[in-house]
RNA sequence: GCUGUUGUAGCUCAGUGGUAGAGCACUUCCUUGGUAAGGAAGAGGUCGAGAGUUCAAUCCUCUUCAACAGCUCCA
């Protein structure tokens, strides 16, 4: 009997029923069988090692699949479990899945401490196992011997996973002396493992769930070759030069002072520089786009978030209301903008004809954010949104939100940010407690963000348990330089709100009707999205953004005069930057304004106060020559204009 | 909030049970230098905060605050 197996390529070739993985990639080519990981049959990666009973349809999988990535990292985690074991005998295991870079285990070593001291030691024994060259071995076990085994071990980690699984679907992998249950699949033997590096240690709850017992979760990573390893750990660093907590500092953008309190940024002239150009940017095309601005109170009474339900979401979990001291009345720290501009709609009868009404505003909000959750400017607990509220019918809802997509793919496209995740957020359908509103507007909302992202051609990734309490959300997901994703731009249909606050205006048949809100924000926070723009660009901002433009440097005191001159000549045409008329010599002054990444450096000497020119040296780039410096001005000009 | 790690000069970091050091930055002087660090001198710290052990604590113990990594959370 033998089985058809069709190749990538679309060739199709015969093997004898029950070839194995392995002796395919041998009959392709040895060099193919030598790195071989996994085999994709029909869409399941499994062992190279499993017979194939069946025509299938397969891909070989090396170390350039990402399947055989994540084969190769997950045989990684059981590597670490068998070290772990070795030195830490009676350690229970939770579990070790490879993720996106690497892989981790969880494990509970009975209250032993665990540093980052002990993971070179950890480390060292993996190496030491890995040559050993130990396959990875499948066995089906029944639940009865599977559950038996782990009782005997005393994990009752796995006990509890087992619990959950079918009789008949459970499978052990065995290498050297360490066995586990897992689903697999994994790489042909321990010999694959060549570089290993653990990275670091952190606690997780097991099964992620804050009430159970944390677990110590150790993070690694392992390559087929050590070049590749180094690469690696040069990548790490050089994403950390980018990070934008460093560059913050370093640039002078941005600084937190333990007194004002945590998660308050305090924003530097050059970061507030920054911040206003990217306002007014975004204010502009929001005026073309029929928004109106508007600007309301960073506080609001207690009652206006009851009224929105925030309070009884958050309340709790919000800074407590401010008192005053003779009424006792309460107020909240606004923590949204959007009950305050529910308010401005209110405040006058609106007609059909009025819709849809735009309300813009850059709102500052205050969050309260758990202490662990604080993390540079990407999670604060002051911020500002450059929030806006569409009020309109319900037959402008998908119109409205096709044109802020719209709007918020212009602020990408003109910031550079190409690799974005569109990401449709939905409630969880477990647990619909947690959202306001019945099942008919949230399934009608949910529909018409996917028929407006389809519209739009966005590629969208929906995600389960992410939306917003009051509604579904479009997501424009960006990630840092350590690969971290974060929201950032963030559109949001709402039935809930306009309910909630008894909205309403008159339609063409002179009856009162319901308005749809749509909840927008292109950037998401000006502090988010500063964060994620300084480590896109790594501090090298374009040069409309740019806090200081250019650096003028004289050669020498000699010709400080002169460069006042073309400094205030810049200056009156509202181009930014410094004189450095430091006593110090022409190749400082350079160095420093090439590490402070000023975009044009414009230095004078001799040559050019006889000349009236001014050389030309652009960050990065080196010498540019010299030229007038009213042909400077007018070629800067053009190039530093904000996009529209 | 939880687990772990860290906290010394403006920044980056050494260091020790006997009240502190480097490089850069800063100030002054010398130098007037043509495309990524010229030279010298000087100033600068309650060693995160509080308590305890000790003759003596920056160092050991406890508490607390903050930062970092991860988990959980995120209107």
């Amino acid at each position: 009997m033998n089985v058809k197996i069709s190749l990538p390529d679309g060739s199709v070739r015969e093997y004898p029923q029950g070839v194995k993985g392995i002796e395919i990639a041998s009959s392709i080519s040895e060099g193919l069988a030598r790195v071989a990981l996994a085999i994709e049959v029909d869409g399941e990666i499994r062992d190279l090692a499993r017979p194939i009973d069946n025509d299938a349809s397969i891909k070989i999988l090396t170390w350039n699949d990402k399947g055989g990535k994540s084969t190769f990292w997950h045989s990684s985690a059981h590597l670490m479990a068998e070290a772990l074991e070795a030195l830490y005998p009676g350690v229970k295991f939770g579990a070790g899945p490879a993720i996106e870079n690497g892989f981790y285990y969880d494990v509970d070593l009975g209250g032993r401490a665990f540093g980052e001291d002990d993971l070179a030691a950890l480390e060292a024994k993996m190496k030491e196992f890995a040559k050993k060259d130990s396959t990875f071995d499948r066995s089906s076990v029944s639940k009865a011997e599977a559950l038996k085994y782990f009782t005997e071990k005393g994990d009752e980690y796995k006990i509890e996973l087992i619990n959950d699984l079918q009789d008949g679907t459970i499978t052990f992998y065995k290498q050297g002396n360490f066995t586990d249950l897992c689903r697999g699949p994994h790489i042909p033997n321990t010999g694959f493992l060549k570089a290993i590096k653990l990275l670091n240690v952190a606690g997780a709850y097991w099964r992620n769930n804050q009430n159970n017992k944390m677990l110590t979760r150790i993070y690694g990573i392992t390559f087929p070759k050590a070049k590749e390893l180094e690469e690696y750990l040069h990548l790490l660093e050089e994403a950390k030069k980018r990070d934008h907590r460093k560059l913050g500092k370093e640039l002078e953008l941005f600084a937190f002072s333990e007194r004002v309190g945590m998660g308050l940024p305090l924003w530097l002239p050059k970061g507030t520089l920054l911040r206003e150009r990217l306002e007014q940017f975004l204010r502009r095309a929001q005026v073309k786009a029929g928004y109106d601005p508007v600007v309301t109170p960073h506080i609001g009474s207690k009652q206006l978030y009851v009224t929105s339900g925030h309070y009884e979401k958050y309340g709790k979990d919000s800074f407590q209301p401010i008192r005053t001291p003779d009424e006792g009345e309460e107020f909240l720290l606004k923590p949204m903008n959007c009950p305050h501009h529910c308010e401005i709609y209110r405040t006058k009868p609106r007609s059909y004809r009025d819709l849809p009404v735009r309300l813009a505003e850059f709102g500052t909000v205050y969050r309260y954010e758990m202490s662990g959750e604080l993390h540079g400017l990407t999670r604060v607990r002051g911020f500002t949104q450059d929030d806006a509220h569409i009020f309109c019918r319900p037959d402008q809802v998908k119109e409205e939100f096709v044109k802020v997509i719209d709007l918020v793919l212009h602020v990408f496209n003109s910031l550079g940010f190409e690799n974005f995740t569109a990401q449709v957020s939905l409630r969880d359908p477990e647990n619909k407690a947690k959202y306001i509103g019945d099942d008919e507007l949230w399934d009608r909302a949910e529909r018409e963000i996917q028929e407006a992202a389809d519209e739009r051609g966005l590629k969208t990734v929906a995600v389960q348990g992410e939306a917003a309490f009051y509604g579904p959300k479009l997501d424009f997901m960006v990630k840092d330089a350590i690969g971290r994703s974060w929201q950032l731009g963030t559109i949001q249909v709402d039935y809930q709100l306009p309910n909630r606050f008894e909205l309403e205006y008159v339609g063409s048949d002179n009856q009162k009707h319901r308005p749809v809100m749509i909840h927008r924000a292109p950037f998401g926070s000006l502090e988010r999205f500063v964060a994620v723009l300084i480590e896109h660009c790594a501090g090298k901002f374009p040069l409309w953004l740019s806090p200081d433009q250019i650096a003028v440097l004289p050669i020498s005191e000699r010709f400080n005069d002169y460069a006042k001159i073309v400094y205030d000549k810049l200056k009156e045409q509202d181009i930014r930057g410094l004189l450095d008329d430091r006593d110090e010599k022409i190749g400082r002054k350079i160095r420093d304004a090439e590490t402070k990444k000023i975009p044009y450096m414009l230095i004078v000497g001799e040559k050019e106060v006889a000349e009236n020119k001014v050389a030309i040296r652009r960050q990065g780039q080196g010498d540019q020559g010299s030229v007038l410096l009213e042909e400077f001005v007018n070629s800067f000009k053009l190039e530093c204009a904000a996009p529209v």
